[in-house]
DNA sequence: CGGATGTCAGTCGGACTGATATAA
DNA sequence: CTTATATCAGTCTGACTGACATCC
């Protein structure tokens, strides 16, 4: 437990429990299509971080090398990403998205902004204040998080 | 978009954005027992809801009840939950946590402290600052999607 | 050649739909 | 009798391990 001049208390147990239950509600949307977890988790991934190798994947990914090759083959057929050769590495995939793929991030993106929307409505304008300032804080964990975790 | 008097605006997408690749490091925990994601789910709701029914995990769960009733049954075999008879009512069954079931969620959750702790001890006075005011309204959030949820 | 990258084959667990038993 | 709760049976998707082709 850190604790902070500015008079309120860090509490991490508090802190960690309020995340877990939040994810409850923020992570749960009623998928639209039927796209399952690692489907979406991999559009995520290729949405944030570019073109993309298979065992680039594999880190990121629950998922081992033969799982991604069968779920990229999937999402080909579907039109959601597109594969070509690494120039600069014969062996290699070069996995992005296309359109359409990106649209399918963006869409659940929009719905989850919308629902946080109408959720941050019902707060005060202090509350509404704090989550201002979160944001910021969030992003830089995680850097952190991305900066540590280099395995 | 809302903004505040108090001089930052609420920007929702960035805060959604920032959830979502927070998200990628809190959730994705090496699971150190062989645990998958509706295993862990069901622990955790039933840590939070105390005993429930098999209908009432229905409704939490993304699992339909033949799903759920194979899900508890290896649960049981394995000791993480108990089963008994609704006193109440004779066609329901009351699940709850065991002592070793309530373990597993406990252990995750000092993993994620763990990691949480780790990462903030990173940042400066003044992000801890924001971050000790967050989970207070991170629970308040929690709270309204609840009440609105009522489905 | 040895190591890395991706794919193929076979197996298995986990979730679904549809049908069924039992109690309210 | 109808509705709710849970379970059983059969099917299928999606992930794993192990073996393999291809390129650095």
């Amino acid at each position: 437990m850190a604790s902070s001049p500015a008079g309120r208390t860090l509490d991490i147990g508090e802190l960690t429990t309020a995340i877990e239950d939040f994810n409850t509600f923020f992570i749960r949307l009623p998928s639209v299509r039927k796209f399952n977890f690692s489907t979406l988790s991999v559009l995520h991934t290729l949405e944030r971080k570019g073109p993309l190798r298979l065992t680039d994947l594999t880190a990121t990914e629950q998922l081992k090398q033969p799982a991604l090759t069968s779920l990229v083959a999937k999402l080909e057929r579907d039109g959601l990403v597109s594969r070509r050769r690494d120039p600069r590495d014969g062996r290699a995939v070069l996995i992005s998205l296309t359109r359409d793929g990106r649209e399918v991030v963006r869409s659940r993106h929009a719905d989850r902004m919308a629902r946080l929307a109408r959720l941050a409505d019902q707060l005060t304008e202090q509350e509404r204040d704090v989550l201002a300032g979160w944001a910021g804080v969030l992003a830089r964990l995680t850097e952190i998080a991305a900066a540590g975790d280099a395995s």
